[in-house]
DNA sequence: TAAATATATATCAATATGCTTATATAATCA
DNA sequence: TGATTATATAAGCATATTGATATATATTTA
C-alpha cells in the first residue's frame, strides 16, 4: 500500500496547530490570506508559507479576485481529512467577527 | 477552544509513516514489540521510541506478559483517530504472516 | 506613473524530529 | 546464578520544521 505514505504525509501537515485551525477555518467559507491573518492573529508571511504547503499538498486552492487570493478545501478526494475537520468546533462565530474590509 | 491543540497534537503523531502503520497494525490487534519490529522492518529501539510517544499521547497502553509487552490501542475516546484509522486498508493479512514466536 | 495594498518568496536561526549506536533494565531459562 | 531474550533509555548526528525579517511581485488607486 502506498496510499499510507500519503496519508501520514496530509496527517502531519494537519498536524500543526495554525494549519489544522486554518483548515477547520476554511471549512466555513473561502478566505483571503489577510482575513486569515486577522483571525489567527500571525504574521502575514507566516500564513503564506503555510498556506503554500497546504496548497503542494492539495488540500486548498486558490482564487485570485482582484488584489486579493482566497482560498478554498479540496479535500472532496480525502474523507479522512473530512472526517478530522468534522471533529473540529466550528469557527463560524469567529469568522463572523471579521472587520473584512476585503470585499 | 483549547482541544484543537490536542487534536493537533495526535494529528502531529499520526503524521509518521512508521507510527501510523503501527496504529494501524494495533487496530487488528495487541501486538508486542517484536511483533512490531518483524511487522515494520525497524529496529528494535526505533520500535520502542515511537510507541513511548504513542504512549505519551494515550493512544496506545501496554501490557506485560511475561517477557513481552503487548501495546494496545486506547483511541475510544477520540473518534477522529478511530476515523482516520477506518480509511487504512486493512493490515489483517500482513499480520498474519507473522512467525510470532512471542506466544 | 507613483503610492498603497495584498501576497509570495528568500534567507536564516532556533528548535524539533527521526534514526543509529551503545547501554541499561527486566524477565526467563538452563 | 549466569546466559539469553525482550524491551527501554541515553546520547549524538543529520535533517526537517517553524517563524521571523527582509524583500520581491502583483494589483489597484490616486
Amino acid at each position: 500500500m502506498e496510499q499510507i505514505n500519503e496519508i501520514a504525509d496530509n496527517l502531519k501537515l494537519l498536524g500543526d496547530k495554525t494549519r489544522l485551525t486554518m483548515l477547520a477555518l476554511l471549512k466555513e467559507r473561502a478566505l483571503c490570506v489577510c482575513d486569515i491573518v486577522e483571525l489567527l492573529d500571525i504574521s502575514q508571511p507566516n500564513a503564506s508559507q503555510h498556506l503554500r504547503k497546504l496548497k503542494s499538498a492539495g488540500l486548498v486552492n486558490e482564487t485570485r479576485k482582484g488584489q486579493w487570493i482566497y482560498y478554498s478545501l479540496t479535500i472532496e478526494d480525502k474523507p479522512y481529512v473530512q472526517a478530522v475537520l468534522g471533529y473540529i468546533p466550528s469557527y463560524k462565530q469567529k469568522i463572523a467577527q471579521l472587520k473584512n474590509d476585503c470585499d
